[in-house]
DNA sequence: GTGAGATTCAAACTTATGTTTCAGACTGTC
DNA sequence: GACAGTCTGAAACATAAGTTTGAATCTCAC
């Protein structure tokens, strides 16, 4: 008696011990949705075990207390995340400018679907304005790589070294592109409120700041020599 | 003695009466940093008491409720905030490629001041990704307006209509690149640990974005026609 | 200076929320 | 079918935060 309770409280199922995760994965895709829209200070454990259907005491049964869960879902989040997409994207071997227009659009596709599986993203940008304590280690340990190749990515097609400042600008030029639909969604909806992010109208966004950025970035590649003719031949 | 309770509770100081607004305006002034630290949830009004240095009941007092408060810091903020200086930027009568820039500083120099005065943007920002109530009104009566004036002002730029998809776009584009500074500071300094914020950088950075942008405005400009001798020069 | 209203103060109240408790149900094993 | 361990459920608990209260203090016109 005492001693399970004790144990209980150390433990609390860190692991799923048989097929009985029933509830517990069901309290992780509960949460997913709801700190992704609320972020993890206004989100109540009891919006989610009332998503779930699971009893309030779940959480800490399974998860220890509120953070563990948030912890266990922001690790699924960057581990499932379109990370896979874009990894996958800077991956293949095709010219650097075709890997680019494929990472905008795997990125800017996490918008597209809101209500299934991508509030992975969702959960980062909360994450950006607010951080939470232990969790900014887990952004960074996703980030930094991701940065770092498309660093890499964008100074291949301008002929400048990785971490150049030029190079890093240009970066953050694409990104913010991208995260301005991420984030100011409902803004740009109430300001246009035509746009519609059905998946057509995500590429023809993803096109577009593929387009407007390779206007700089071909023209920053031939700044010192001459434009090549495969410069200029798209 | 009842009375002035009833009264009390409707009022709740909404103007200043007199020459008392000492506290009144320590409270905006305090409330106005954490607010947009922190945003409005995790905000307590103990802490900006605290840090006014008025008591816990002077929230209520003057402002009738947290909200009230908020509100009130919110209305100052799309007044005060750097609206000024981008409506100044987008008045003065110059080439439309130069009150871009001039706009691109301008917003952006916003983050460079993180101290004083310009929790405004942060506060908007907040609101972007956890809109409150009655506030998306708010941020929609200030940002309508400005968005309205940079459609144009690309438009002018690129030869399109302000309501063209392009256009729209192409603001997208911008705002982004700008956005992306105000939301992810933390994160790119984290990144990029070299990244201060001076003004000088800020400065760079913002010349940086124009650059980046005209590459795409001006070709856009010139898909019909051929680009000019000016398209050409700067 | 005095009184009325405005303002401040410390304390208490109310509600929301994370957490704990403990009894009971379930599950598989002997 | 009894037992041990796992899990669930309803209720209670503790704390934090927004709000209210009523007395004390201040301010200023008369």
């Amino acid at each position: 008696m005492f001693l399970a309770k004790q144990i209980r409280r150390q433990t609390h199922r860190v692991s799923a011990p048989k097929a009985a995760a029933s509830t517990r994965e069901k309290l992780i895709e509960a949460a997913g949705h709801v700190f992704a829209e609320h972020g993890y200070q206004a989100t109540t454990v009891r919006e989610i075990v009332k998503r779930s259907g699971a009893n309030i005491a779940a959480v800490n049964y399974h998860f220890g207390d509120k953070l563990g869960l948030y912890t266990e879902v922001l690790q699924r989040s960057v581990r499932a995340a379109r990370v896979d997409a874009i990894n996958r994207a800077l991956d293949q071997n095709a010219p650097p400018e075709d890997i680019l227009r494929a990472v905008i659009k795997a990125r800017l596709q996490s918008v597209a679907e809101p209500n299934l599986a991508d509030w992975h993203f969702r959960i980062m940008v909360h994450e950006l304005v607010q951080p939470t304590p232990a969790l900014s280690r887990v952004v960074n340990e996703v980030s930094r790589p991701i940065y770092k190749r498309l660093l890499e990515l964008i100074g291949s097609i301008t002929d400048l070294p990785p971490k150049d400042e030029k190079t890093r600008l240009c970066a953050h030029s694409v990104m913010g592109q991208i995260l301005v639909y991420v984030l100011a969604g409902p803004l740009l909806k109430q300001l246009w409120p035509e746009l519609e992010m059905t998946p057509v109208q995500v590429d023809r966004i993803a096109e577009h700041i593929w387009d407007f950025s390779l206007a700089y970035l071909r023209q920053a590649n031939s700044g010192g020599r001459q434009a090549t003719v495969q410069d200029k031949l798209r």
